[in-house]
Order: C-alpha cells, then structure tokens, then sequence
DNA sequence: AATCCTTTATTGACTTAATTATTTATCGGA
DNA sequence: TCCGATAAATAATTAAGTCAATAAAGGATT
C-alpha cells in the first residue's frame, strides 16, 4: 500500500534519521559520551553533568530533566552524596527542597570527565571533513529545535502525599 | 593556557556537538525512539529490533552488538522468549551455539513499534527545512562513519569456562 | 581415543536503577 | 486553623548489569 511517492519518500528518510540515530546509540554514546569512568555508572556520570551545568537544582528539577520518577532521583543522589561528590542543600525559604550543588570534588571531576568525552569526540571529528562538520552541527540543531521539547504526560490526576522525610 | 587560536575554536566545536547529542539523548531518544510500548523495556526493545535485523544471531552477538556481558543478553533472552516474541534455536553444526528467530509475534510487534518511531520521527522531521533535513542526514552519516567501529576491549586474558547449560 | 585448550552459554550472588504505592513534612490560601 | 497541593523519602518489586564459577561442546594434538 501508499503508492503515492511522496509519502515513500518521506518515509525512507524518516528511516534512515532512525538508522543513524541508532547506530550512534552503539558507538558514540556507549563508547565515548559514556566513558566509563571513575566508579560512576551511567546515570550518576548523568546526573552528576546536570548539576554542574544547574546548580542550586531541584531533586525534581532532575527527576524532569531525565524523564524519571522522583525515588529515581532520590537513590541516585544518595549514591552521588556517599561517595561526596555532591551535597543536599537546605533552601532558605522552603524547607521542603533540597537544593543540590556539586562538592569541590564533584565539580573537579564533572570537570575531567567533560575533557575526557571532549577528547574523545575531537578525535572523531578530526576524521571528518570541515563542511560535514558544519553540517552535523546545524543539522543537530535543527533537530534538537524540531524535537518536542517536554511532552508533560498530561498530569495524572494522582491524589497522595504530604511532605519529605 | 592554550593561547592557540585554532586548538580553542575546535574544542568548542566538540562541546557543541557534545551538548547536542547529550539534548537528542534527553529528546529525541527518550520520547520518541523509545516508545514505551507493548510492556518491552528499553532493553528489551533494542534486542527485539537487533535479532529482526540479524536474523539467526547469536547470543554473543547481539553482546557485542551492544557492548554488554553475556549474561546480560540472557537474561533478557529468557525474558522476550517467556514474552513468546523469540526463540532459541538449535544450531545445526555447533550445539553450544543458540540461534536467535523472532517469533511471528515478535517480527509483528517489531514492524508495529518501528512504524510508531518512525511516525513519531517523521512529525519530528516535518517541522524542519528540507536544506536542514539534509545536512542532518549527511551530517550523521559522516558522524557514524568517523566513530570508532568497536574499541575491542584488548582481549583480557580470561581463562575458565566449559560451555553451556 | 584420551587429553587439553578454547568457545559458547548458563547459573548464582550481588549492585544499581527504575517503577508504583504509601508516607512524611511543609507551604499557601480560604 | 484546616485543607489541598507540593517536594521529597521509604518500602517493595522488577529489570539490568556486573563478576565468578560452572557446564557442555568443539577442535587439535598426541
């Protein structure tokens, strides 16, 4: 069926986007976003750039931010606060939020592990050529603008709960 | 440090594109390529689409395929072949070998889930130019292209083992 | 054919991550 | 002051991943 060839058309590139997409998950993503490092897995390394990149952040500002539920976030920042790469601040105003910032070591290591991927993926670039650079970097762009930016699960009517601790 | 003018404007390159593919994973891959669907988590879904694309794979490739141990690949085999979406197949010269088939289920769930991506994607794709479109698909391609294959993991010298079951 | 090494995969024990449901504390307004 | 909403923790469970050990073949050599 859809004979009509502009529908193919679109489809076939739809296809090959998804492809790609794909195939940069196995190789760029697993072998050089995610540099194993440090006894961190993937989603404390992930947590630990978001804090860096916004201090004074909210448990759910995090929870958003990666799609997850908020005991999600809870475990993982307890992990991060063990091994003193980050700390639970106390907001000022509202003793219900945590306010999280990086210790000086957490931030020393967001650091180093940042030159790491930097490292890494200058490598790569330098096997490309000067315009399929360019282009890589505006065609991400534009992407990363088209996509949907939070598709908010159109808040559940949930019905529960009073407070932390 | 680093007064050199050229070292500085690449690096930034490399940032922007690291903060790129980091906004596609928090996007793109987690509300559109990952489609919570059909009771399949993450895992399970990569390894559904790999054995429709693989046909008679084995264990260890779809390991490889993923950068994860073996043991990984089978728990998550026990768990899509208890889904009745795979089986384990005999190989005929080798008996320690399993051979990987999707069952009709399967191969009709993988179709469903791949047109959902890719309709997802296309609405994606419909909101960019057809100039953009084309610098991403060009763009990726060099990308995947220049990325390292797979980095092997230089052979540790293991030792142990018996076989299967 | 008996032995030994290698390959392929499973099992067991354990850690981490994620989920839902429930609970706790606090804030803000009528 | 009470009531609903917000921010987060706790409990229980499932899944995914690790390493170490085990098991069964296959292949080569003697």
């Amino acid at each position: 069926m859809a004979t009509g060839k502009g529908a193919t058309r679109w489809t076939a590139e739809a296809v090959r986007v998804l492809d790609l997409l794909n195939s940069l998950g196995t190789t760029i993503f697993r072998q050089l976003v995610w540099q194993k490092a440090a006894d961190l897995t993937f989603a404390q390394s992930q947590v630990l750039f978001y804090v860096a990149e916004h201090p004074a952040c909210h448990m759910g500002d995090v929870a958003k931010a990666f799609g997850v539920t908020l005991p999600a976030v809870t475990h993982i920042v307890d992990r991060l606060e063990q091994k003193e790469l980050l700390v639970r601040g106390d907001h000022p105003a509202d003793r219900r939020i945590y306010v999280l910032e990086l210790t000086r070591t957490g931030k020393a290591l967001a650091e180093e592990l940042q030159a790491l991927r930097v490292r890494g993926l200058e490598r790569v670039l330098a096997r490309m050529s000067v315009d399929n650079r360019r282009r890589l970097v505006v065609g991400l762009e534009a992407l990363v603008d088209a996509a949907p930016q939070a598709p908010d699960v159109e808040a559940k009517p949930v019905g529960a709960g009073r407070g932390k601790r």
